[in-house]
DNA sequence: ATATTTTTTTAAGTATGCTTGAATTCATAA
DNA sequence: TTATGAATTCAAGCATACTTAAAAAAATAT
């Protein structure tokens, strides 16, 4: 009972859950997976047999603990891969999303241990994301501010971006906002809920949309205090 | 049209015509492939309409140039891997087949591309099997010889061995028989036709079946001559 | 309490890639 | 040339994971 669908399944409850600390319901869990609610039907059938969701009707999906340690093997998997790509093949931050979909399904225990161990057991993948570790554990999650909620006239470091959005970091990129780029926020606007930055030699404009997808971390000059 | 099974199939009728210079046949296909007969049946249509295979029924099924550029690519893919897995991760040399069997199937362009760079752009695998080219040519072979056909008292490197039985080569791995091993071949024993060889400090029987696996080349002492 | 809307399930159908067993086609040996 | 056996295909069926359309069940609104 591990399929590429139901790992994807597993992996979608799960992170609905990790992001919104509620159980996802099934048509909401549909237009997640982009199948129909009949499939949601089937298949939360299919899961529950197993063991893996605790499903009431009506009322929402859960995980098992069975369940959720199958979903934390396949985030796993995912971020290690994007972490190896990235650092050791030194593939685009853009296409890294994509690749680490598919290889996710298709790598043994074994060599999932290898690169977690070539890499050093880390804690973080490239988007600031905790790596589940091999017992199941997770990383304290890092206390991010995203750039919605960020002060003006403060200075932060873009630590983690939404990776869902391959356009999103293709722009990014191309604009020079990369991971770990520290800037100042300049203004604002109230008016369309959108933010002046400032980084390098380089002004730049950020939609309200996405400023809710970088994470910030804030950053406290010397000499200043914060208790 | 290339989904996990036709690749499989594609891969197993080019090996079959590399490794001995004719079609296969379909019984034969079905028995490599460890399905029915009605399986290639089926199967031998659809390649056939796509363009991939022809087959003339009872004479046998050979690859088109495009069923060859696409049974290359997945080869391609598979020595790759072995290679990384070797040489980047240290995955034992007994373990390696069967990952890279299963990663050959779920690897982009882009990505081998990206493990073919890194690797220096190499022209054989860990089994001394030349690699496909992104342009699907293939580096000449190496003109080894099995041990089958190895002269009592000459010395030998072992170059290649084939890598579908994962015990044969954990077996090797274990007596410390490794690939680049340089040994002399003691004696051949006509009774059952096995070998007796010596490498280091071992002494090792190797058995007919398992001396047919095995690549070797002949190493020339200085001062001798060979024309 | 009843009507409406939303959620969920059922039923029938599709595609892939297999299976088994029966029928058919072809090759070849007597 | 015909019988035999091997190769091939057909037919029906299975599992997975979907689809659409219709039916049923539950939640919500009036």
């Amino acid at each position: 009972m591990s399929t590429i669908s139901t790992e994807n399944y597993l992996k979608k409850i799960f992170n609905h859950n990790k992001a919104f600390g509620e159980k996802i319901n099934a048509v909401k869990l549909a237009q997640e997976l982009s199948v129909s609610n009949a499939a949601i039907s089937d298949m939360a059938k299919k899961l529950s047999k197993h063991g893996l969701i605790s499903y009431e009707k009506y009322k929402g999906i859960e995980l098992t603990d069975k369940g959720e340690q199958m979903a934390l093997n396949v985030i796993r998997r995912h971020r290690l891969w994007e972490l190896f790509l990235i650092k050791v093949l030194d593939i685009p931050w853009s296409e890294v999303h994509e690749q680490a979909e598919v290889l996710e399904h298709h790598t043994s225990d074994k060599l999932i241990d290898r690169i977690d161990e070539f890499l050093g057991f880390p804690d973080f993948d490239p988007h600031g994301h905790p790596i589940p570790r091999k017992n199941g554990s997770l990383p304290d999650a890092q206390n991010y501010v995203t750039l919605a909620e960020a002060a003006e006239g403060s200075s932060y470091e873009l630590m983690q971006v939404d990776d869902h959005e391959k356009k999103l970091i293709s722009y990014l990129t191309k604009v020079g906002f990369v991971l770990n780029t520290r800037f100042v926020v300049i203004d604002k606007l109230d008016f369309d809920k959108s933010y002046t930055i400032k980084f390098n030699d380089t002004v730049l404009s950020v939609s309200q949309k996405i400023s809710e997808s970088l994470y910030l971390q804030e950053i406290i000059e010397a000499g200043e205090k914060n208790d």
